[in-house]
DNA sequence: AATATTTTTAATCATTTGATTAAAAATATT
DNA sequence: AATATTTTTAATCAAATGATTAAAAATATT
């Protein structure tokens, strides 16, 4: 009989074949739309180890979905938290970054969003963990910075869904931005790396007090 | 036996019934994760009459997403195929009727998204049929515009996707964004009808030439 | 080398799920 | 009213699918 979990300390190839082939099918299609069969024939496993190693579908989905979770959110909260840096250069920073992160990457953001949609209490606690500090510093700074006279009051509500829209919202929806623009894949890879430097100059002009 | 297609141009509740059921948790859930059963209960109906009527489920999600896409589509197409209005107004326009439009219909982006990705073959020709035209009318208006010295000659795939970006992310991303700001739902709605002239004010700071 | 433990496999189970069928009920036609 | 047609229902089917089992193979331990 098959002992539930793997006991030893060895991480051997298998459970993270099986791991690799479930982030990329999950995140491309989601859970529904996942079979386990496909998972385990996209890792060259039998099936059954699947359950050996994950015990159930499910499990072995939530361990994705934290993860991707995880390195989804990262990028943002931990450019926030960084100290002696301008709200200007944290901004740059921030989008560069995810634009490589986000090439690299572009079925995540859809994946997110869907699970967020589906699972919004579960996810909560997890929000709290990785950017509770992060808004803490992110709106004292947005308050010194107003009353330096520096930036107008904005809503930071507008400048987080304006900065994270403007970076991520090409890539969620490019196959039909494409299509209506008439934009080549090569284009598009271009028009991402003007962006880098576009973004942060048009949410400057945003933030300009007038 | 029951016949394939009901014969009578009586359209009746039941047909309606379904339809209204399968566009609700099709569009919440997805395909995949909807079953016939669901749609059955949510419509108050026999499971065999979703198949009477409609032959399959795939049939009949076909339907659906047909009619969101077009629902979804048509605003921005029809607005920029005006003539007698100004670029301006023309954004104005277009992100005040979104915004009101996805107030009521907050799933149906996500739902859009989702599917052009699974499916971005055939939607191509649709996509083609609504917004051929308009892409002409646009492309032509920007760079007259350009010429004129009124805008700066931006990229209109920069321009389509910070205006329907702008407009469209918060509410895909609303649950992240109200967690990481710590916004209400009352907020939320107040932003969003901020947004009505923030968005063209920003838009237009873009496009200016300098 | 002998034994114990872990990993892998093929076969199978139980449930879910999309779809069908045949009969009953409701409605329309004559 | 009698008959034909359409609509609805309950029962059932067949395939898909997540999961389990028992045995075999591989590996580790003594």
């Amino acid at each position: 009989m098959p002992k539930a979990k793997p006991v030893t300390v060895k991480e051997a190839s298998t459970e993270e074949k099986i791991k690799e082939a479930a982030r990329k099918l999950f995140t491309q299609k989601g859970f529904s739309a996942t079979r386990t069969r496909d998972i385990a024939e996209e890792a060259g496993i039998n099936l059954a180890l699947l359950n050996y190693y994950f015990r159930s579908k499910q499990k072995l989905f939530d361990i994705i979905m934290m993860e991707n979770f995880r390195q989804f959110i990262r990028g943002i909260s931990f450019n926030f938290l960084e100290q002696n840096t301008t709200l200007d250069q944290k901004i740059t920073k921030v989008v560069s970054m995810y634009i490589d992160f986000l090439t690299q990457n572009p079925d995540l953001p859809l994946f997110i969003l869907n699970e967020l949609r589906n699972n919004p209490e579960q996810l909560a606690s997890n929000i709290d963990d990785q950017v509770g500090s992060t808004r803490a510093k992110l709106f004292s700074q947005l308050k010194i910075a107003a009353e330096e006279g520096k930036i107008g009051d904005i809503n930071p509500f507008h400048l987080m869904a304006n900065l994270i829209g403007l970076t991520v919202f090409p890539f969620i929806a490019r196959p039909i931005l494409q299509k209506v623009t008439g934009v080549t894949d090569n284009q598009f890879n271009e028009l991402m790396q003007q962006r880098k430097q576009q973004i942060p100059l048009w949410i400057k002009t945003m933030l300009s007090p007038e």
